[in-house]
DNA sequence: ACCTGTGTGAACGCTCTGTTACACGGGTTG
DNA sequence: CAACCCGTGTAACAGAGCGTTCACACAGGT
């Protein structure tokens, strides 16, 4: 995803901090200029403008924005209370606002409804691990970017053991985790998904789930852990 | 200006307090019903939808309200801070939302922002996706230029899945979805509306919707991006 | 060399899905 | 008002896919 646009420099610690948490990329810039000159390739993902300490340069970016032969979307100005007055006539310079101090789960909540509305890009859930990429939303499993066609059992094991890499597991806490708390069946069964799993992983990757004897298995970090 | 309709019966006295400082006329309606027989002769003005008490309640209006034949705008939520997650796949059913409690100013500033963007008209008409087209105003379909002869569910769930492609959906969520929160029902009925969506896409297309066993199904291809 | 634990392949049986047929209700037509 | 059509929900069945189990081979540790 292409990262957003933050205004000022350096932007505000909640918002980078709440940014980060919410897993959306962004660069600073403190002019019209700055921006211009840090703007990737393939454009900004969209621009959240705050508006408290220098209303003039945040309205002056938002019309620069806004006058591009590609107008930037989705703007998002981040405004103090007493600034609503301010927003009087500037309907066009953006797409939403929201109050500061803001909520976190706020401002990810406006920045998806934005993207949504936008028809911009979405991120998709995902758990990564090294070459493994397993896409929760479409369900789809891929290593070294090539897609693995894995059945539902393969997949919520998997899913499982990538989400906690390092940490071993018994059968019997697999059986309970993966198949379920009322479950309950021979042991080996594990072993035979185990095994299917390295298979379709290939011979270059069977050794992401490793075998730790007389205990169970584990995923990842299959030398240096801590 | 025609009057904005609000959800529930009674609603907020806070809200309709601020809507009464801000100069804005209204009407309660605490059913799908009510709000039909309360509707003006040129329709509402919007609507503000309170989802704190009555959550299903709130959605399944929003739904109604998105499947008339010239769907009503804007559509305001009110959620309180817990709520925020419940938007979650719900971005079709309203235009802007705020939290509760509000401050009677930020009310006002979403109104009025709200109405001066739905008046430039920015709501995407049409869903594309490959060869199908869906035109929301007048309720067709087609593929490959050819028009499609949908039933009113076979749209909804079509729209529904075309909106989110690549995403995968239970048939609990599919049903509560599509068909609303106050469903019970068979799951079963989801598989015969696939079938016979399918059916209709033709023999060529049929795999625009992709069985995702012990799961559920999910439209179009996936979306590798990032 | 023995024993325990694990890998491997095949076969069984169940669950899930595709498909068809039918029942029900609302609306329309004669 | 009856007869019909259309849209929709539900039941039933068959087939395929998939999970489980078993039997045996193999490796590691004592």
């Amino acid at each position: 995803m292409e990262p957003l646009l933050l205004f000022p420099d350096p932007a505000p610690p909640a918002l980078a901090q709440a940014l980060d948490l919410a897993g959306y990329p962004w660069k600073c810039a403190g002019s019209v200029e700055a921006a211009a000159a840090l703007e990737p390739e393939d454009g900004w993902a969209g621009a959240i403008v705050v508006a408290d300490a220098d209303p003039d340069g945040a309205f002056t970016l938002c019309r620069t924005l806004r006058r591009r032969d590609v107008p930037l979307e989705p703007v998002l100005l981040l405004v103090s209370g007493v600034q609503l007055a301010d927003l009087e006539l500037r309907d066009d310079l953006f797409d939403d606002f929201c109050l500061s101090p803001f909520h976190p789960r706020e401002l990810e909540a406006r920045l998806k409804h934005l993207f949504w509305r936008t028809g911009t890009g979405t991120r998709p859930e995902l758990v990564e691990y090294g070459p493994l990429v397993l896409n929760l939303e479409t369900y789809q499993a891929a290593i070294d970017g090539k897609p693995l066609d894995l059945t539902y059992m393969e997949y919520e094991l998997l899913k499982f053991l990538a989400t906690n890499p390092g940490k071993v597991f018994t059968r019997e806490i697999l059986l309970s985790r993966v198949w379920g708390y009322e479950y309950y069946g021979g042991a080996r069964t594990v072993d035979v998904h185990i095994r299917r799993l390295r298979a379709k992983l290939g011979e270059e990757h069977a050794n992401l789930i490793s075998t730790v004897r007389s205990v169970g298995y584990k995923f990842g970090q299959p030398r240096w852990s801590l």
